[in-house]
DNA sequence: ATTATTTGACCGTT
DNA sequence: AACGGTCAAATAAT
């Protein structure tokens, strides 16, 4: 019925790699996230006094934003390049867990908005929708492949895939591309209800992936 | 019944 | 032709 054969941008998975990053933006976002995250913490002891059920609720929305806004920046290579050079106290936060890079050094390729990662968690705080996934020819595990679960009512055309990758401990190949245009729209009516609906995928699950 | 996941076909790229 | 990204029908889960 729906024909709609419109090829993207399948553009190659090659060692493609965010572009450049501004600094100063980067350093002011991240001491913005740490001084509402000091704020809103000293706030809750206040709260806590007073047992506020309403404010507590408020105070429970304030940290999900924050942790969100740094899970995000943790999410994309422009954190940990830029704590990487400046030693920042938050350096050490359990929010910037991102792994060592095992690829080799790489062209830096200013593709469109193309990140890859290596992490040991494939959640983060979006909602995505698994929309396929595709046997690799030297991986053990299939590709996930998600788009942001606001494509449709936002027009949000944000994507990510998962690969999971052998070896000892659990870490995942994550690619993001595209932006996440959904997220002007977090702010304004309160909620944009970005609960991470991703399925945990454990390995055992898809162990049975014989032969072709 | 609705939503999420699986699966294979389709098709562009290499 | 092989590979893999996307789509959508089939199936499973809630």
């Amino acid at each position: 019925m729906h024909s709609s054969k419109e090829r993207k941008n399948t553009t190659t998975m090659e060692s493609v790699y965010h572009g450049q990053s501004t600094q100063e933006e980067l350093g002011e976002v991240m001491n913005n996230l740490q001084r509402g995250l000091n704020s809103a913490s000293s706030l809750e002891v206040l709260i806590q006094n007073r047992s506020g059920s309403n404010a507590q609720i408020l105070i429970e929305d304030i940290k999900s934003c924050f942790s969100r806004a740094m899970t995000t920046l943790n999410s994309s290579n422009l954190a940990n390049d830029f704590l990487n050079q400046l030693q920042l106290p938050y350096a050490n936060s359990q929010n910037i867990n991102i792994h060592s890079n095992p690829v080799r050094s790489r062209p830096r390729v200013e593709a469109n908005s193309q990140e890859k990662l290596f992490l040991d968690n494939p959640d983060d705080c979006y909602a995505w929708s698994l929309y396929g996934q595709k046997e690799i020819r030297n991986s053990k595990y299939p590709r996930f492949y998600y788009v942001c679960a606001h494509k449709e009512d936002l027009d949000c055309h944000a994507t990510k895939t998962v690969l999971p990758l052998e070896g000892d401990s659990a870490i995942y190949e994550i690619i993001y591309s595209g932006q996440h245009t959904c997220l002007q729209f977090a702010n304004e009516d309160g909620f944009l209800n970005s609960q991470p609906r991703i399925s945990s995928n454990s390995k055992d699950s898809y162990a049975s992936s014989s032969d072709a």
